[in-house]
DNA sequence: GTTGACGGTGAACTAGCGTTCACCTATAAT
DNA sequence: ATTATAGGTGAACGCTAGTTCACCGTCAAC
């Protein structure tokens, strides 16, 4: 029953990016009194599902953001129902460190592909940051823009495809890397 | 000036989980009366970084959670400082369709690994749905947990790995699928 | 049968939120 | 020089949110 309830507030945090307030929660569960809610409330913050901020002010748990991380695929779904469920992870904050200087591009061609990165993935770029000896950049070179890997040694920089069918590229011009790539994740 | 303003909203927001109110909102800015406030706000609303629902609280814009995608690598940063910038991705919603019966999982081995999913990546795995052939699941087989494509044919059903080094897997057993892969994700 | 805990209704109270009005001061336009 | 506009202060106000209190029926424990 209380779970219900709770999926019912976590849905509508989802839609209206808000937590509703009483009135609205009396509505999403069919209560008629607030302080019905108001018990249900201290309830699921008991447990943890929610909190409030020093403010007093309704916050979402982290149940609202993440989702749960079940560890190795070899471990599969925990068998004890319940418990082992602590790890959650909410999938922006994991990957995007720096919002505002973070982008995504969508990868055309195979030059990554033994990187693991394929045609289609959308990669996840920081501007911010000293691009260093072995990163995935953006970099503009001769003319162009490319995902490729960075390579510093000996006051020369280049950089390398992933793919034993592409050659390195010694930059003739120019060589302006654009953004550190931070993440990759591909969609099925 | 005004973007600064928005910035520390946006800043509030992503620490706090929920929107600050009016007078959050003055301490956040420096401000010292809530009419100035009232002011920044409606003209965030106008130019759409903001907005209220339809009773009239305040809900983020996108730029809230929102990254932009600035299309294919090959396109590059966008020149004309503005414009151009009008797509942009939630990537929890781009990726997790049906939150609660989603889950993660991290990745061991090396048996995905010509579909370019690695060692230490995390996948998605949606529990609902019905698995088709060729579709990458998570399965129980034969007393363990393992992820692979799995494919159906005449009535059989079995499952393939992504690398050559490794043989197909005709379940002696048992063979449960028990979640679909949705996708995947890797953090450089 | 009685008691107590649980989960809910209904009403009342207060702090504070969002709005509005009057006013002020630079800066730019005329 | 004068005017209009943008962007801010300060105060006042109505409304509603969250809290609290009194009360009630149901079910389980004793």
């Amino acid at each position: 029953m209380i779970d219900e309830y709770k999926d019912k507030i976590i849905s509508f945090y989802q839609k209206n990016k808000r937590m509703p307030v009483y009135t609205e929660i009396m509505k999403l569960v069919g209560f008629k009194s607030k302080n019905a809610v108001h018990k249900l409330l201290n309830k699921l913050i008991e447990e943890g599902s929610l909190s409030k901020d020093n403010t007093g002010r309704l916050i979402p748990g982290r149940s609202f953001n993440e989702i749960p991380l079940l560890g190795l695929v070899e471990a599969g779904f925990p068998t004890s129902t319940e418990e082992a469920l602590t790890d959650t992870i909410d999938i922006g904050n994991y990957l995007i460190k720096d919002k505002g200087s973070s982008y995504l591009f969508e990868v055309k061609g195979d030059s990554m592909i033994e990187e693991g990165i394929r045609e289609g993935d959308l990669v996840i770029a920081d501007k911010k940051g000293e691009p260093k000896d072995g990163d995935i950049v953006i970099a503009y070179v001769d003319g162009g823009w490319t995902i490729k890997f960075l390579k510093k040694k000996s006051g020369k920089t280049w950089l390398e495809p992933a793919n034993k069918n592409y050659k390195p590229i010694y930059p003739t011009q120019e060589l302006k890397v654009a953004a550190i790539v931070k993440g990759v994740i591909r969609k099925y």
